[in-house]
Parts: C-alpha cells; sequence; structure tokens
DNA sequence: ATGTTTTATTGATATATGTCAATCCAGCTA
DNA sequence: TAGCTGGATTGACATATATCAATAAAACAT
C-alpha cells in the first residue's frame, strides 16, 4: 500500500528538448512529429521522479493525470485481481512511455506499474497531451498506433497463458527476456522468482520445478539471477506445442 | 478454413447517412463528430455485406485493408492459437465496429471475427480511416478512445481468466451476458455449449458441470439455450472469491 | 563472525481441470 | 415412422497445477 504521491523535483538537466532526446530510438518515440513549439508546451512543466527499486509508479484505480516516460530502468505493469493476486502483464524499461492501461477512459489507471531495479522517468500532464492530440494529427496517429502496439502485445501474451501449460509459458517468458527486454544472452534478470512466477501466471513453486526440468534437459543455464539460453530452438519447440 | 473474399454488394438501401444513422446509440458513435463532407466521402465506395451464421468476417493474418461496422447481429472475436486452440475475447453486437485488432499496426488482423447469428455489416475502407484521422483530430481522439476501451475490456477479462477458477469465471460470463450482451434476464444465448466455454477458457465438459451446479444451487435456471439468472447476488459473490 | 530475515528449492500431498468414452436428446432426412 | 446426425450431458479416470511444510541458501543487520 504505497502513497501515489510522490517527492517530484523539476527536472533540472534536461531543460529544452528533452523528451525528444530521451526517445530517439526505434519507433516508440512518438514526440519525433511535434514541432518546436509543440514539444516546448509539452516539456513545459514536466517534473522528473526518481524511484526506488519496489516503488510503485503508477497504481491501478487512482486517476489517470498524467503520463509517465521511462528514461532508464525496469518496471512491471501490473494487472491486481481480487485478494492478493497479481499478474504481470509486461515488463517497460528505456524509452517507454505509459498510459497505465487508460488516459482516455474515464480518466482510471486499471494497472498498477511499480519499479524493479531503480527507475527515472518524466511526468507529463495528461491534458497536454490532449491538447496535443487535438492539434497535431500526426501525434494522434502516433500515439494511436502505440497505444494499441501495447494493447496487443499484452493481449497476445495473456492469450499465451490461456491456452498453454506450463513449460510453453516459462519458454516464452525465456525467449521474450532474452529477445525483447534484455537483448543479450546471458542475461541477468533483476527479477525474483515470484515475479518471474507472477509473469506467467503460475505458482514460484511451480515456476521453479519447470525451470529445473529445463536445466536438466541442458537447454538453460541458471545460476541465481543469471540465466543462459543454450538450446533456443528447444524453446521455440516447446512454446509452439504449448 | 474460410476464404476471406466474400461476396460484396454496393449498400442500396442507405446512401447518404447511412453510417451515423446506424450508429446513433451510447458513445460507440465515433462518426458523430464527422463533417457532412467528411461523412459523405468515408461511405461513399463503402460496402454493404451480409453473413450466415458461421461464417468467417474477418480472419486472423490476413491483410487488414478494412474496417467493419456492425449493422445488426452478434459475432465473437476468436483469437486462434496452435492446433485447434480457440478464445473467444468478445463478442459485438449491433453497432460495434470492429478493427480486428489492429489496423495501424503493420496492417495485420490479430483475431479471427465469426458470425454467430445472421450479421448484416458494411466494409469501410482503412485508408478512409487514416485519412480522417490526420484530418479531424475530434475523430482521431474518438477512435483512440474506443480502440482503447475495447482493449482494455478484453484484457481484463483475460485477467479474470487467469486469475479465477471455474465457477469464478462462469459467474463472470452469465454476468456479463445479462448485462452487457442481451440485456434482460431471462435470455436466449444463440450459443453453443462449446462457444461458451470457449469464452472463459475451459472444455465443454467442465462448462456444463458448472452450469448444472448453479443450477441444482437454485442460482440460475437453464432450459438449452434459455438462461435465466435467479440469484444475481450469488453469482457476483462467487465471481469475486474467484 | 553471528544471528536474523528474506528468498530459493525440494518433497509429499491435495485439488482443479482435462480427457476419453458412453449415453441421451433434438432436429433433420429419407 | 425410422434412422441418422450433431450437440448436450454424464461418469470414470488421468494429469496439470496448487498448496503446505520443511529445508537450504543467500542477503542483511548487528
Amino acid at each position: 500500500m504505497e502513497s501515489n504521491k510522490r517527492v517530484e523535483e523539476v527536472c533540472a538537466k534536461c531543460t529544452d528538448s528533452c523528451c525528444s532526446k530521451c526517445f530517439n530510438v526505434g519507433d516508440e518515440n512518438i514526440f519525433n512529429c511535434l514541432t518546436e513549439d509543440e514539444l516546448k508546451m509539452l516539456i513545459a512543466e514536466k517534473r522528473h521522479v526518481h524511484f526506488k527499486a519496489g516503488e510503485t509508479i503508477l497504481k491501478q484505480n487512482t486517476s489517470a493525470s498524467h503520463v509517465v516516460c521511462i528514461k532508464n530502468g525496469l518496471a512491471k505493469i501490473i494487472a491486481e485481481g481480487e485478494g492478493d493476486k497479481k499478474l504481470i502483464l509486461r515488463l517497460v524499461t528505456t524509452h517507454s512511455i505509459l498510459t497505465g492501461g487508460g488516459i482516455f477512459i474515464n480518466e482510471i489507471r486499471h494497472f498498477t506499474v511499480q519499479a524493479v531495479t531503480e527507475v527515472d522517468c518524466c511526468f507529463i500532464d495528461s491534458e497536454k497531451i490532449f491538447e496535443l492530440v487535438s492539434k497535431n494529427s500526426l501525434f494522434a496517429f502516433e500515439l494511436l498506433k502505440l497505444n494499441n502496439r501495447q494493447n496487443i502485445e499484452m493481449l497476445n501474451n495473456l492469450v499465451g497463458i490461456t491456452q498453454k501449460y506450463m513449460p510453453g509459458r516459462v519458454a516464452d517468458l525465456l525467449l521474450h527476456l532474452k529477445n525483447q527486454i534484455f537483448n543479450s544472452n546471458p542475461f541477468e534478470t533483476n527479477l525474483s522468482r515470484h515475479e518471474l512466477a507472477d509473469m506467467t501466471s503460475m505458482t514460484m513453486e511451480s515456476f521453479i520445478r519447470i525451470l529445473k526440468e529445463f536445466k536438466s534437459a541442458g537447454i538453460i543455464a541458471v545460476e541465481g539471477s543469471n540465466m543462459h539460453i543454450i538450446d533456443e530452438e528447444a524453446l521455440v519447440v516447446i512454446s509452439r506445442k504449448g
């Protein structure tokens, strides 16, 4: 139960085109299409906030007054259910833009976002986004695409979870971590076993068991938080078989 | 394996403001904000298509060249997995607008849409939608909202499926059918037991068993395709407990 | 170093859910 | 009317996964 209010400090180091410079990689940078003036307006009152590992960045069911841009670090998007049930929908990392599932819909956040490592991010007032959407149609289009892409990604992941057995889900997770999140082969997860289990909608104990199976089959090597995928083909086959 | 190409006929009966008239209910009508000229442009080459029950309206993994507006009937949005695995993500009915999960993302449909009853619908060229998005920012905003609302709804449903036991899922489904889809209490489903099971990600046999339990507990009355929720409170409790 | 708390791992067991096969029933065709 | 066909239902059984409890290992404070 963390408070959503955080000590905020005006971003000192990046006064002008911070946002465009922060997000100049790949197609997630929806700020590219803004004019100088629009960009200035956007970042005029943005606030830079630092989170420690474990802290809550956005909280489900609170009002959605800001959009968050992650400049650095790793965070998890969580759907909280009844009781203590949590499901980690996806990980977000440097250069991601978060809406918490729903600006645009009755201004309520549909998910919780929590820092996994230390996280640096900018809070931008939603009103500014609204203003830009109604002024710059290209920006609206880019935002539309980004939003859709993120949602489809999460939906596909969830469909997999409902349709596959545990080995298939763990295989999917490992491939995702290697290819989408950490982009390196022996990779250091920063995520506890419990968190990894929450990403596949299974118990920590079950997750560990599957991991052990993969290990003794020679498909992966695991040493604490360090994971090495040895036989990626095998994982793909397991994923496909379900 | 149905072909995606269908015999199409130009909509004869509704030449002018068909689309705005067809979708004049509630907030799903994103065409309200269009000017006369824009509306004319939009519907100029639209095509009216009729589908029989069971026919495929949009097919997953085909190219997404059109947006579909449902004028009449009931259809199901399906995520197809490996093998024969199907998951019905949501039902769509009169006055719904379908993008098949992703116009805007590499032009590929992410879901299959299939007619449950007879379905009347209009096919509108995606290019026209793109054009309007870049011309009319209010329209872009409305489309953004619609898209987001639909996706969040599906995500929430899937989260429930991954977090709840079968009774909770069946309770959710029954409440959804009564309150969102058919809007009446004894309601006629038109859906087979198999389809209902596919909406909750469980086996037909398991679904029937839970239905039977609810029946003998006096919570519902079932007579073939006709269902009557007697004790809604009980369903809500079951849903919450998971 | 020593104890203390959290996290990871393992094992034994319970339970939810799926699978397979048989039967029942309604709608259709001859 | 009889016979067929496909969905609905039921039962016996198999298995995937969760739960509970115990231990091991690591992180942390004193």
